[in-house]
DNA sequence: TCGCGCACGTAGACCGGTCTACGCAAGCTA
DNA sequence: TAGCTTGCGTAGACCGGTCTACGTGCGCGA
């Protein structure tokens, strides 16, 4: 019996070779260069598929390109995160491109090795979600790789990006519960450590809960409890909230994660939801739709985001080198969370 | 103003000028390499610091390595998987491999052009989580690149495994309602379809089932629903057994997300959880364990399973070539979703 | 008929690493 | 002292693509 003989992989050479051209031939009809005629398409076509050929990335990038995209995240687990790459890879699989992604994890440092392995690995651009790196580091990376970063409100010429409209979401969480009669309604958002770049996010969501309480004149009431967007930031949250007295009778967390926080809080003390307590969130997580939650909050629609990630990033890729600065408009999702205060 | 000069990176060769030794030996310095002086070994790294070289993967990979790890899974947005992903950075970094990840879907179309698309980029290794690829196809892989294939029971000699031990996790599950005394007792299960190169786990928790209902003298109790392991299919799944009369009085299903619709459809109904019915499920997402679900479930560990994953995976591609098959025993986490019943 | 531009192909350098083959010096043995 | 091994380092081929520079043939206007 003959050793399982490792065979050796079909190059561009072998196409040419089968198809009586030359290797740069072969190599303008994959990139659809200019300069073929309709048989030599033909012929090179049939070659490929006769011998099953598919280029090598890592050959192409050393002096093209590796029609790579890599999509560097904090974690995995979160579905809004698959719904933007359903979106790009939507966008980028009709050109050729694929996405790899990667995780940064919740520090820069492990961040930052992250991006520095997208970028030795040749990525042909990169998409960020909400990175926590700071912006002069991004446009030195930008300058290099075509970049867009989502999630972010810190603008730069250098790269381009895609945000909620955090102002309108908010504003529509805050007037559905004050015209369903709320007036003590607390907010939780993410407190800024000191000396890190600021994420705008947070605080925009905190300004726009701010503002419309006290356009309803109802500025003695704002209570505001700076935790995470963590499920444990809402519980912590939910707590100081609790203690005051009146306690609030609506609570609109800055994230579904930290609104799951605030049940269990409530939960524990054996407060009804929305009897006792209406509670909001922010991205219409999966969690938030089941019944046993139902949890009124802001959809951003992932897959247009993702979409238009992928558009954005291809143009860069082909030579743009203007900034694009994309916002997209949220949805307010009402559920059972939510009612008049009784 | 000079137009912004797109710097050009530090190469192999700009380090071996700047320390004045050879291209090669800078090669053997990073490697680890055999034949290296130690005045050698302090020279050449002191350059790389200096000029901040890294080494350039794509290059690398065309001859030697990628240092890359591959990974293949349906979505992104399990949070188990991010366990799993924890586990395999952690194993990976040390040696300085990197874990990129890639979204097959769920049609096996899209995960072939996934599977390809890692290939391509000339990955070390491939970790494959759940694939919907047939063996043959898996085994062809493994043959070219080193394979572990994480949730799937037909094991190869060609690839390693890793496998929750779901006979173990479904007799807890069993074992517990059974104490709790009760009889009637549903299942949900996923229906394989014809042709398609059968995924065992669902069938091992499935058989389980009835072999503990027949071992407890409840064969005659015995009641199955082939959705799937979806939301939708614990819905559907629960609807068909509510229709049985006398209904079952608990459902192990076979999955938390098939678990989290039938808490829906439960809910629907006016039934309460654990008054009316017990609910079980299997993987113990983050949702179970929330105080609104609460949900008692099979614990797998995965980042237990992650490590194994990478240190199997750095072993194979260090030339080890016999199959190694891990079994991971489960734990069960009893919350307040099960009770005896009334 | 000449000159020119255009369409189509090809040869071969090149990208940035790795790896093989080999040179050289020092130490050890016979 | 010759011969052999061992340790350390280098030159240059090589991986599989892309890209530049250039050659060739053809049509067309002057």
């Amino acid at each position: 019996m003959v050793a399982p003989e490792r065979r050796r992989r079909v190059t561009i050479s072998d196409v040419a070779k089968h198809a009586g051209v030359s290797k740069a031939a072969v190599s303008k009809v994959i990139r659809n260069g200019y300069g073929v005629s309709e048989a030599m398409r033909d012929r090179v076509k049939r070659a490929i598929d006769e011998l099953g050929y598919r280029p090598q990335a890592a050959a192409r990038a050393l002096r093209g390109r590796s029609y790579t995209i890599g999509v560097l995240m904090r974690h995995i687990g979160i579905p809004f995160y698959a719904e933007i790459m359903t979106g790009l890879v939507e966008q980028l699989t009709e050109p050729g491109y694929q996405a790899i992604m990667i995780q940064g994890g919740t520090h820069d440092k492990t961040e930052k090795r992250a991006l520095d392995a997208l970028i030795d690995r040749q990525v042909d651009g990169i998409l960020m979600i909400a990175p926590l790196v700071g912006r002069t580091q991004l446009e030195q990376v930008a300058r290099e790789i075509p970049t867009l970063v989502l999630g972010r409100h810190d603008r730069s010429p250098a790269y381009d990006s895609i945000v909620d409209d955090d102002r309108t979401g908010s504003e529509l969480v805050m007037e559905h519960l004050i015209a369903r009669g709320h007036r003590r309604i607390g907010h939780i958002t993410f407190r800024q450590e000191h000396g890190r770049p600021a994420d705008q996010m947070p605080r925009i969501r905190a300004e726009t809960y701010e503002r419309v309480m006290r356009d309803h004149g109802l500025a003695d009431e704002i209570a505001v409890a700076a935790t995470s967007y963590s499920e444990e930031g809402g519980y912590r949250g939910a707590r100081e909230l609790l203690s005051r007295s009146p306690r609030p009778t609506a609570i609109f967390a800055g994230s579904d994660e930290a609104a799951l926080g605030v049940l269990a809080a409530l939960h524990e003390d054996g407060l009804s939801v929305p009897g006792d307590m209406s509670v909001a969130g922010y991205d219409n997580t999966r969690l938030a739709a089941h019944p046993h939650i139902a949890l009124t909050t802001v959809n951003q629609d992932g897959d247009v985001m993702g979409r238009t990630a992928g558009r954005l990033l291809l143009e860069r890729i082909e030579g743009r080198t203007s900034a694009a600065h994309f916002s997209v408009i949220p949805r307010l999702v009402v559920r059972r969370s939510t009612a008049s205060p009784s």
